[in-house]
DNA sequence: ATACAGTTCTGAATCGATCCAGAAGGGGTG
DNA sequence: CACCCCTTCTGGATCGATTCAGAACTGTAT
């Protein structure tokens, strides 16, 4: 077995205290006594303070976790995510504490399991919508957290940094109805928890569960209606995941009907380069061309021509990590909304009269 | 302060074992006592046996870090880092522990604090190259580790997943050559250390510090070689930085220079891609077209039309991560060299003759 | 020589659990 | 009733460090 702190002691003829004060408090010993006990330490092959049984009586561990609604490895697949968790990275690395990053399993009564078992003195929880039961999990751990939106319940305590998701979306939705596109389609993901891809009816923006899904789509309600066109009017399109191939199979039915919308606004960036994707695929055999917005601003979004709206992501991630790491000493200021800009760029254009 | 598992026992008047096996054994008490005692907890507000003290207790933490050579923030912008990553997290998430992302500081001497500190089982080392501090760090603390390159030094007990670098690159090489290209150049970041961006002497290939850059080097020069090309006859371009900009940086003087090379063959996507956008800035100044080749098969790569050589990095990660968690019998079956495969795209034409 | 202030080092308590040998209690068998 | 087994629960040792009050020593001023 490696050695320890013990040990070190043993073989140097000091106290256990006095080895621990040569690591973490130089000022406490001569810097003789500390050379030879570092000196010994090293001979004896000493790893050095356990980290475990360090964080254990020190009662903090230096390490935050970032919590996924889904898989881990999903998220690194998202342009988006990826782009948070550089900003989380960096404001975690300058603080010199590291990153947990907890796969949450899908059974619901095993992540509240991972909660508690997470060694992390807070959680930074990346878009949890409705998932309350991972923020109760939290809670009851009785550890600070993060949101990355805001919450209808959140109290004045609650930390969390987002947008101002209902204006963004309204925003580039002025752009396409101030194109004057009437007919027009909305694409989110999990828009209704087990609906199926495609086409759905959904009698009010409200009646979306996810906070931020119902928040983009009531935004490009919001606009529509300005227009005079109705919440009815509007198709709303399911899509079985945030990724462009479910973009792609979400749009495709509705693109191949009889009434085709000539714009798509899409709640991410990765869902409209699907609805591109499909777009491309069938080619010219629209009677007119469908405009495309999407949300995020990713990179792919600027070589594709994708109109969007850009949210700053590092800039999320990295102040939803700074508030972990030193919550503001004025509540108010734990209650961040970032500012989003529409983007305009060639993948919307002018309705053409049909 | 949150109760303990004591107050949990005195609480409902069993001793603390009795309660932390509640939690561990449900099998070691009857289901009705079992009931009682979460009851309490909950109503306590109990939140569940403390993670760092049952890690110290048991030995292990359920926990693997991964070390970045760069900074951890850099990691994130790097799409190979990138799906690295997303591999390792899939095979972590399905053992059910989770990942520590430790940031390695720049100064040498924090290194080791840094990896002796991190509460983890083992380590997944990505990219370390003649950091050999890193790895002394690892292994004077013990513990198991992985890394993502063949070692000239790695014993059989050394594990590592990797690729055969020198013959990948030999293989994109021989299709340049096979084109009719002599007049190339060769791009890749940190070729010498401190080196300013752009030309650089270096008497021989073997001569790059860094293992993964000399075997592309070294496999690009095989391949040239083979059709009568002198290593001197070859340009050796430094790249600041492993990043678009820096790549596009690194070419541009031999862009504008007087003999152009036909083809520039770079170490990473990254940096091809850098070129091909310092290409399209000088637009059709040049006499001849340049051929351009990468190294990993990004994303980008595909749209981008570039020729390049695939490697599978989600393997890479998921593979590293496995047989960090599951040490294989066969110390043989820890040194695994992924294949790699040429992909040709539009990037790489034949030469013109100027 | 005495007092006092600093510096350097020690010892015991503590962090919050897990583990294991064994005690207590219940039930079945001969 | 004695014996044994099985299930359920307990107590104390243990994981490997940190912390803090105070002991021992050193040196200086009185």
């Amino acid at each position: 077995m490696k050695p320890t702190l013990q040990d070190v002691a043993n073989a140097v003829g000091v106290s256990r205290s006095t080895v621990s004060n040569a690591y973490s408090r130089p000022d406490q010993l001569s810097t003789a006594l500390r050379a030879k006990i570092l000196d010994t330490a090293q001979r004896l092959g000493y790893p050095g303070p356990n980290p475990t049984a360090r964080s254990l009586r020190r009662g903090f561990v230096g390490a935050i976790g970032v919590l996924f609604t889904s898989q881990l490895s999903y998220a690194f697949t998202d342009p988006f995510a990826v782009r948070f968790l550089a900003g989380v990275s960096e404001a975690v690395e300058q603080h010199g504490t590291s990153l947990l990053l907890v796969p949450l399993p899908a059974e619901h009564s095993r992540v509240r399991a991972a909660v508690e078992n997470a060694a992390v003195d807070g959680f930074c929880v990346y878009c949890v919508g409705d998932e309350d039961w991972v923020l109760s999990a939290i809670r009851d751990r009785g550890l600070p957290y993060v949101t990355t939106a805001s919450r209808a319940d959140a109290g004045p305590t609650d930390r969390y940094v987002g947008i101002d998701e209902r204006a963004a979306a309204r925003s580039v939705a002025e752009h396409v109805a101030a194109l004057g596109h009437r007919r027009v389609a909305l694409l989110g993901d999990a828009v209704l928890p087990d609906a199926p891809p495609g086409p759905l009816r959904l009698a009010d923006p409200s009646e979306a569960p996810h906070p931020t899904t119902r928040g983009r789509l009531t935004g490009f309600a919001d606009a529509f209606a300005a227009t005079g066109v109705p919440w009815p009017a509007i198709t709303v399109l399911n899509a079985s995941s945030n990724s462009r191939a479910a973009g792609a199979a979400a749009v495709a039915t509705v693109l191949a009907g009889d009434h085709p919308p000539t714009a798509v606004l899409a709640c991410s960036d990765v869902l409209a380069l699907g609805v591109l994707d499909a777009l491309a695929e069938i080619g010219s055999r629209l009677a007119h061309p469908v405009s495309v917005t999407g949300f995020d601003d990713i990179a792919e979004a600027a070589t594709a021509g994708l109109t969007t709206v850009c949210q700053p992501a590092e800039e999320k991630g990295r102040l939803a990590a700074a508030l972990l790491l030193a919550p503001p000493a004025d509540p108010a200021a734990g209650h961040v909304l970032l500012p989003t800009e529409p983007v305009i760029r060639t993948s919307t254009r002018p309705v053409t009269r049909s």
